[in-house]
DNA sequence: TATCCACAGGAAATCAGGGTGT
DNA sequence: ACACCCTGATTTCCTGTGGATA
């Protein structure tokens, strides 16, 4: 949450009497982490369908042979990840000697070729063993396939492949995929299949079609979106495990599940609604969950990414944003298009030492990526004679960006946010020629 | 109707900072 | 010390473009 760190604030917390209260206060959780994602509960409802499919592709590896590759398909929260977990659990309870390995590989983590091969290797060892960068990769290659014959003997290693469609944005990516779906050629005693998970529908058509033949092994698995009932089915399980009894009422599913089902059936939505519901409830010395605690922690949920996304960008975004909201705040009358921004993100570098000033391509490039966190919206938009470019938006509200701003430490410490962006000229069209002069 | 502005945005190159083995 | 590797951020170079204006 927001600190101010100026010291300004007018009423002081505090903390060690909430720490009293609060542990006086009712416990309502029994369970918590059973409303996390990484949860795998004992049923997995309305998922049937998709269980029977995966085991049925994998189920060869307790006969000792080798399940082919396959895609799992579905946006976010569709279960694709806890059911594939689902199925590793049960396939490992029923194999006698020789369990198969099961290597899961986040790709928005663990993003470039290198790293994917020093995961798999470092996983099956069980410690840091190949270092996060300085070796080649056929090194390492070798040094895998190496492992892989000597530890997963006569066993199978699957590997799975979260947020795959992540992968084939970057360079190397469809040469790792290629590389994963085909070490069984190089592999004598064990036997490795992919399983790759992706949110994208249209992954396949970006992938390398020497790659799409060896993934494309089994018809691919999709994931529907959860309805609100499916969603509250899921909800109530994992309330029965996550809560102490009869302290959710009537309604509070529904809400949940309401709420996630308009953001395309998202079951991790659901319960991160839920979850965060109980811990408000709680914070409140509540001993019931109400309707109105789900409706805070929307709020909250909503609140908390836009923050926790503003403070997590590099510097040069939040410079970006910086200047994005100067010139909101001080030239409302006029449009703001990606020159201004490079201007004023260039008068603010200079402000800062030890920050480089950047190129008009790399600040459009940090437009772009502003605009696709949804924190502006930028529409190109052509002006005739006066060019081509962006029009620029804030899109939430001003106040809450310079909260969020001050805390930022550059910014604070070179007072930025009392710059102020003034017209050199004006012209009938477009603002140019924006200069920065310092306020008071 | 041709022109021309102010960029958009793709591709490849470069740089710095982390590392390696010899 | 040296040659070399990998990565992520950024620069350089480039071609493309919608539509008001001359």
């Amino acid at each position: 949450m927001l600190t101010n760190q100026n010291g300004n604030n007018t009423y002081s917390f505090n903390i060690d009497k909430f720490y009293r209260n609060y542990l006086k206060g009712p416990n309502l959780f029994r369970k918590r982490e059973a409303l996390e994602p990484s949860f795998i509960p004992d049923e997995l409802p309305h998922r049937n369908s998709e269980i029977e499919k995966i085991a049925g592709i994998t189920a060869c590896a307790l006969k000792g042979d080798v399940p082919p590759n396959f895609l799992c398909y579905g946006m976010t929260g569709t279960g694709k990840t806890a059911t594939v977990r689902y199925v590793s659990q049960k396939l490992a309870q029923h194999c006698t000697n020789n369990p198969p390995w099961w290597i899961y590989i986040n790709c928005t983590v663990v993003s470039t070729p290198y790293r994917i091969l020093a995961h798999i290797y470092n996983t099956i060892v069980g410690r840091e063993k190949i270092p996060a960068t300085g070796l080649p990769k056929d090194v390492i290659l070798k040094k895998l396939l190496g492992l892989l014959d000597q530890k997963v003997k006569n066993s199978v290693c699957f590997l799975v492949l979260d947020e795959i469609d992540i992968l084939i944005e970057k360079k190397g990516g469809n040469e790792i995929l290629y590389t994963l779906t085909r070490l069984n050629e190089s592999l004598d005693l064990c036997r490795t299949s992919v399983i790759g998970i992706s949110n994208k529908l249209k992954f396949m058509e970006y992938l390398d079609s020497r790659v799409t033949s060896n993934l494309d092994e089994e018809e691919p698995i999709v994931f529907h979106p959860y309805n609100a009932n499916e969603l509250a089915d899921i909800l109530k399980l994992r309330a029965k495990i996550a809560f102490h009894e009869g302290i959710i009422e009537e309604g509070v599913i529904k809400l949940c599940a309401g709420l996630a089902a308009r953001e395309h059936g998202d079951a991790r939505k659901a319960l991160q609604l839920l979850r965060k519901a109980g811990e408000i409830a709680e914070r409140n010395q509540n001993k019931k969950i109400f309707e109105k605690h789900v409706e805070n922690a929307q709020k909250d949920i909503d609140k908390d990414h836009i923050v926790e996304y503003m403070l997590s960008m590099p510097l040069q975004a939040q410079l970006t944003l910086t200047a994005i909201f100067l010139l909101s705040k001080y030239t409302r009358e006029h449009i703001i298009t990606s020159g201004d921004i490079y201007d004023v993100h260039s008068e603010l570098t200079n402000k800062v030492p030890g920050v480089k000033q950047l190129t008009h391509r790399r600040i459009s490039d940090y437009i772009n990526e502003l605009a696709l966190s949804g924190l502006i919206t930028a529409n190109t938009r052509s002006m005739g004679h006066y060019g081509r470019t962006k029009i620029i938006n804030l899109d939430i509200e001003s106040e809450l960006v310079e909260r969020v701003l001050s805390q930022i430490k550059k910014i604070q410490d070179y007072k930025l946010l009392n710059y102020k962006p003034i017209l050199l000229q004006t012209d009938k069209v477009k603002v140019k020629n924006i200069v920065f002069k310092k306020l008071i």
